[in-house]
DNA sequence: AAATGTGAAGAGGTTCACAGCG
DNA sequence: CGCTGTGAACCTCTTCACATTT
């Protein structure tokens, strides 16, 4: 049922989970949609992913987004490219601001760049000497003393805690006043009384998961 | 029930979400352990925490691992830490083996053994002749050519993926002969023929929640 | 009395089977 | 007939209530 008044559909029934998987199928969309071809079935899509998702799931989730295909043929690329550029936001760019310049925050620019042309890194912030004064892609890393003065003026709505887990809690608490969202590398929890969407990339934890599972196996051997 | 035989008790009921929880459970009892503590409870643990997890989670997952606490009491710190580092695989060292060591690669070189005492790097190898032939804490960066020459003197049993995606896919076949497990920051699924564990890092993923829930966020105001 | 240990209920996500359309 | 759309079963993980033990 539509609310008269409510144009805009919003998708709040969207797992989490899926979303990762929904950009996947954007891109793999994307490039099909660049050699011409007009129509793909969710099976045809799910061959272009690899075998790690299952037709029935890429159909369950694209059904979420509002049914979009013609039953016994499959789905119109272009406009499914569109829905789920909408869904995930990727229709407008994003600035992002980066805080800590470090290897982290020098790989995770360059990546995330390359990756999606809608991520445009609109910020740059450390406090190291040898690296605040300098550019990236042009764009001026400024010391993080400066962050409220800067930050307003860049637009950014994206925030990337890269900096020492020491320096992440305070920094994060500044950051959280310009942005609506973070992405966090530093290993601690960051206490926050503003209200902000929070990422947090455990990497610690994801190579424990690698040992618990290396010592089981060991184990059964 | 304990089958004669097997002395060594193992723990496949953990629920892999929950290895990062007691990874961080382990990393806060062994500090609390450092004070001359003693004994704590599920709440004083989870306060150390901060607020994010409960205190029936973690007695719900300490369980899983034995029963080990006294009822009315709390946990014996020094048992406990001791327990969490076997299940975790934390009794012994692990070594890593770098693949790709520009920026990402030596921001996780630096960040992991930084984290965790355990994990040490045991090889890195890259393809650019501006890093090849240096030295990282040590550590001579070999040519991914020499990887099957170098890596099996190494005992290195964990390698990680951090090369630009359109060398990803062979070097991780190379690699999984080797090791029994990959840390994949890749952006490709790594089709391996080799049973090898493997966790993959969505950074771009981790991205378009943000974008996800903030043109959400947006939409309803 | 105080805290653990644990079965049961609940929530979130995935897989399945098949109904529904083109 | 082919492929989508979708309710239901299923599975995993979290939360809860309370019995149990010191």
């Amino acid at each position: 049922m539509i609310h008269p008044g409510k144009t805009v559909p919003l998708y709040p029934e969207i797992n989490e989970v899926s979303i990762p998987r929904l950009f996947a199928y954007h891109r793999a969309l994307a490039a099909v949609a660049a050699t011409g071809k007009t129509l793909i079935t969710s099976q045809g899509l799910a061959a272009l992913l690899g075998i790690e998702i299952s037709s029935h799931q890429i159909r369950k989730e694209l059904c979420a987004l509002g049914p979009r295909g013609r039953r016994g043929h499959g789905y119109a690329i272009n406009p499914l490219v569109q829905q789920l550029a909408l869904v995930l936001g990727l229709d407008h760019d994003w600035r992002i601001a980066i805080l800590g310049f470090g290897y982290l925050g020098h790989a995770f620019a360059t990546f995330i760049t390359a990756r999606e042309e809608r991520f445009k890194v609109g910020a740059i912030f450390d406090t190291s000497p040898s690296v605040v004064g300098g550019e990236w892609q042009g764009i001026r890393v400024h010391d993080s003393s400066e962050l409220e003065h800067i930050l307003p003026g860049t637009s950014c709505n994206i925030g990337v805690i890269a900096v020492p887990a020491a320096a992440a809690q305070e920094q994060a608490k500044r950051l959280a006043a310009h942005v609506g969202a973070i992405l966090n590398f530093a290993p601690i929890s960051l206490g926050l009384d503003v209200p902000v969407i929070v990422r947090n990339i455990d990497l610690a934890g994801e190579m424990s998961i690698l040992t618990h599972r290396l010592s089981f196996a060991q184990g059964l051997a």
